[in-house]
DNA sequence: TTTAGGCTGTTATGTTGTAACATGGATGGG
DNA sequence: CCCATCCATGTTACAACATAACAGCCTAAA
């Protein structure tokens, strides 16, 4: 996936025009609506580069004037999730711009509890081939997984007290 | 892990008796207190053998008299998640009773979309490993991890679509 | 007996998410 | 052109999940 190192820079990347970019041909392909609400939405959550509420996202659109209710908030991230721009963090009750939209892909989160900026990572194939094995020996039928890890990023590791240990 | 087929015969087996017990002894152990709101609390997670939401054992311990307000139940499910007698599905907002107490493990849930039925299941393999290798190159200290897969589970596979939820 | 710590009781409120219905704009068939 | 249809947005109201803060109470240790 992109890593964007300085937040500060990271506005103007090419991250952003290129996640825009790669949304509005996916819609323009699948005759889908990609309106300045789901667009702005999807421009946030690239600009951060870490998962955001859908209140603190309601809060910015509401200073621009797209929208004043959750609802409105709740349906554009619900569009970017089913069509693979952004995914939630069921950690962080959160979301997040997706690092390879378009690609069928089963994402591992990286969340740093200090920055709360979140990487995405795809450990796919053995994670599907692992958590695929486990599902078989339960007789289960796997429709939808969710690889969550918190810790502390390189940035935050540096800085403060805790060295911490794996899972 | 312990896997228990019938639901109906399950309230009587030794699953209950021994989760109570592993966490008597645990608690005997550490000068914890297995208080009766936190032994009841457990035991419903046990009995149930699927995810109870908060507000599920609250309505619980409110028919037994043992608690009215929502902290009740939140103290006391944070004390069995935090000592390892419980896991959070944060997919589901909800708690299941862990399937290894004592043992540091690194569970993976399998979660039917029809009964809610949970299932541990312990794929080091996939937290270690997998989710090690990827903080590794990502320069993460992982903390903590979720891995959670939704889907449907043997007995609901062959029902084909309805009969959601058990209680 | 006093004190300190830990658990429970209670109020109040914060945060996250959705059901349900109304409005409005675009498009395509007649 | 007009209407039906679809889909997005606007709005109200509420449901579901979670915690802060403080009060009371019991027990165990000093």
């Amino acid at each position: 996936m992109t890593v964007q190192a300085d937040p500060d820079t990271h506005e103007q990347t090419a991250c952003v025009a290129q996640g825009i970019a790669a949304a509005e041909s996916y819609c323009l392909d699948h005759k889908l609506q990609f309106t300045a609400v789901r667009r702005r939405v999807l421009e946030h959550l690239l600009v951060e580069h870490r998962a955001l509420g859908a209140y603190e996202i309601l809060d910015r659109l509401r200073e621009e004037g797209l929208g004043k209710q959750p609802p409105i908030a709740y349906r554009a991230l619900d569009f970017l999730v089913e069509h693979g721009f952004a995914h939630r963090i069921e950690r962080l009750n959160a979301f997040v711009a997706c690092g390879s939209p378009g690609r069928s892909h089963s994402p591992v989160f990286l969340i740093c509890r200090k920055c709360k900026r979140v990487v995405e990572t795809t450990a796919a194939v053995v994670a599907d081939k692992v958590l695929g094995e486990a599902a078989k020996s339960n007789g289960f039928a796997i429709h939808n997984a969710v690889v969550e890890a918190e810790g502390t990023c390189t940035t935050c590791v540096s800085d403060t007290d805790l060295p911490e240990k794996a899972t």
